[in-house]
DNA sequence: ATCTAAGCGAGACGGTACGTCACGTCTTGGG
DNA sequence: CCCAAGACGTGACGTACCGTCTCGCTTAGAT
C-alpha cells in the first residue's frame, strides 16, 4: 500500500478523519491535474483541502508519495476487460482501453510521476504495479487463456510477448517520439500475434 | 542543443572559461552518481566546482538541465557499431551494446532523468533525442540497409518494428519488472525478425 | 490560587484523580529542570507522565501555568524564621536563608519564570506573591516588629527599606551582574540598617 | 553586540542590504509595540519588513534575539547626564531619567525580555549589559566622582551603594508590587546617600 | 598601453516549500 | 464523567534551494 500504516492493532486514541483523507487526496489530484507534480506541494494541499500539514504527514511521507497516491485513487477506472472465448479479440480490447487511457493527459502525469520517486522505494513499487504493471498482468491472463485456447503456440514466451506489446506503448507513452493512437496498437498487436501463432 | 548560446558575433570581453565549464559538468556529474538527480543543486555544484552560481546560470537555465547535460556528457560512448553486408548481424550487435550501456547505473539515471523535465521544453527534447532515440535511429538506419539487402520483407512497417525493439528494452529499464540482459535482448530480436522475414 | 477551581458543589461522576496530579507535576518540575521553562511542554508532560493531555488542561490553563504551578509546588521550603526578641537578627537570618536558596539554580529557573508569564495573569500574580514577595513581607513584620522594640526609626519609610533590601537581592539574582553570596548579604544589611537607626 | 558578525576582514561578495536591516529592527520593534515579545516571530517580521526569512537568520539566530535587539536599537535615548560640580544632584537627575524612562510600557517590555533570553547566551549578556546595566555604570562613573569631591565617604563600598539604587528601581519594574515614580526615586536615593555622607 | 565590456568567485537578496514541533481542541473506547 | 490516547486545524519554527542581484577582481580584445 501507498499510505502508512499503523501496526498495533488495538486502536487507541481519536480515529484517522476519513473526511481528512478524501479532501487531501481530491485536493492533490486537482492540483496534479492543474500544474503536474511540481504543483503538489504539501502547502499547497493543506490550504486547498482546509486540513493541517501534520495530518497529510500522518498518512504520506512527503509530497511525491502523496501526488502518487493521488493519481492511483483517480486511477481506480479499471482497464480489465470481459474474457471471452476469443482471447484475441479480448486482448485487442484491452489494448484499445489502455491506449485510450494513457492518450490523455494522464499519460503525461504518468510520465511525471515515473522517475520522481525515489528508485526502489516502497510507494514507488507499489505506484509501478498498480498503474503501470496492471495493464501487463491483465495482459498475461489473456494470453495464458489463448495458449488453453489453442489461439497461440504452447511454447510461446508468454513474458517477451508481453514486453513486445506493453513496452512499445510505454515507450510512445514516455518518448512521445510517435503518436499513440488506435492505428498503432492495432499495428502492434498484429505483428506481435504473428510471431505467436500457431504453426497451421 | 543543451547549452545556451550567445547569438551576436563580436564576441567582445573576457570569454567564458572553459575551465568552469568542465568543472561544473564533473561536479553535476559527481552530485548525479552520488545522490541521483535531487542532489545535482546548483547550491552544490557551485559549492563542488568551486565556482559562482551566476556562472552556471550563464551556461543552463536550471538545475534539471545541467542534470541532463551531465549526464549526457558522460554519455558519449557512442552505441554506433559498423555496418556489414549482414544487417541482422549488425541489428544484434548495436542491441547489444544497448543493453550492456542501460543495465549498469546508467539506466537507473536515465530512469531519473526522464521526467524530471519540464515535458516539451528544448532540454527535454535534446535528452530524449541524444540519449533514448539515438538508439532507435541507429536501428531505423539498420533496419532500411536490411531492406535493401533482402533480408527483412519490403513492405514491414518499420517504425512500429523499432518500437518492438527498443520499447520493450526502455520498458525494462523504466519499471524493472524483469532483468535487462543478452538472453532477453536475442529472445526479443528473434521474435521481432520472425514477423518481418521475406515471404519465402 | 494557580490551578483552576471547579466551583460547582455537588461532586458528579469520576473524581480527579489525585495520583494523575502528582505525576503532572512530578514531570513538570522534572522536565524544568532538565531543560528550564521552554522544555516545559505539555505534549512532553502528557509523554513524561503518562497522562492525557486534556487532563492537564483540566488543571492549568497553559504550559507557562504549569510550570510556575510545579516551581510553586517544589518551593515549599518556607523561608520563614522564628522571631526573637533581636528583630534584626532575625531579619539577617531570613536574608541569609533568603540568599541561600535563590543562589542556586533555584535562582536561574525564577529569572526564566518572571517573564515568562502573560503579565498580570492571574498565575503570574500568584507567582510572584509566593515566590517573589513572600520573602519581602516576612521582612515587613520583622521591621515592624523592630520598630516596637525601638531597633529602628519610628518614622522609618518601612516599603523604601523593605525594597532596599530584597530588590539588591533579585537585582543581582536576575541579572547576574555580581555574585550572590553571604558576604554581600551581609554589607547590604549592615548598610541599609544605618540608615534606619533610631537618633541615638 | 547582539548582531552576528563576520569575523573575516576581506569582505567578498555582495554586502548586507542596510535597507533590510532597518526594515527588519522597524517591523520587530513595530510589532513588539503592538503584541509583545510573543508577536515577533519571524514570520511575521519578514512579512511586515517586506524581506525573506533567511535574510533575518542571516543577522539574529532566533526571535528572540531580534526582539531584544530591536529594542535595544529603539533604546538609543542615552540616559547619560551632564556631569557638574554636583555629583549627587546630578545622580539625582539621572535616577530620575531612567525612572522615567522605565515607568512608560518599556519597561513592560524590559521585563518580558529578560527571561526569554537562552540564560548566559551573547545575546543575554549583551542586552543585560545595554538596556540594564547601562544606567548602573553610569551611576559608578558619578558616585567615584563624587567620592573625589568629596560629597561621599572613601570608603563606601560603591558596588553595593549602586545594587542599592538601581536594585530596588528594577525589583519594581519586573515585580510591579509598588509604583515606580519620582517620589520613590527621591526618597530611595535620600535614603542611599544618608548612609554614604562622609563624618562631618 | 590603455580602455572597457564581459566573465569570474563570492555571497546576500526576496521567495517558496520543506518537514517538525507544540499548541489547545476534539473524539474515541474503556473504567 | 473522568481517563489514556491520539488525531485534528493552526501556525511558527529553522533549513534548503531557488533564481537574481550586487560586489570587487580579472581577462583580453578593441582602441
Amino acid at each position: 500500500m501507498i499510505e502508512r500504516v499503523k501496526p498495533e492493532k488495538p486502536k487507541r486514541g481519536r480515529p484517522r478523519s476519513e473526511t481528512a483523507r478524501r479532501a487531501i487526496l481530491a485536493a492533490a489530484s486537482s492540483l496534479l491535474e492543474e500544474g503536474g507534480i511540481s504543483a503538489v506541494t504539501m502547502e499547497a494541499v493543506a490550504a486547498k483541502a482546509k486540513v493541517g500539514k501534520p495530518t497529510i504527514y500522518r498518512s504520506w511521507p512527503n509530497a511525491r508519495a502523496l501526488a502518487m497516491a493521488a493519481l492511483m485513487a483517480a486511477d481506480t477506472s479499471a482497464t480489465s476487460v470481459r474474457q471471452t472465448d476469443d482471447p484475441l479479440a479480448d486482448l485487442e480490447r484491452q489494448l484499445l482501453k489502455v491506449v485510450t487511457k494513457f492518450a490523455t493527459k494522464h499519460g503525461g502525469q504518468v510520465r511525471l510521476m515515473l522517475a520522481a520517486a525515489e528508485q526502489d522505494s516502497e510507494i514507488a513499487k507499489g505506484f509501478r504495479n498498480q498503474v503501470i504493471l496492471k495493464s501487463r498482468m491483465e495482459g498475461r491472463e489473456i494470453l495464458l487463456h489463448a495458449i488453453e485456447t489453442g489461439d497461440i503456440r504452447t511454447d510461446a514466451d508468454i513474458e517477451i510477448a508481453l514486453d513486445m506489446i506493453y513496452g512499445p506503448l510505454f515507450y510512445r507513452v514516455l518518448i512521445g517520439h510517435l503518436p499513440l493512437d488506435e492505428g498503432f496498437a492495432k499495428a502492434l498487436l498484429t505483428n506481435v500475434l504473428a510471431g505467436l501463432a500457431p504453426i497451421s
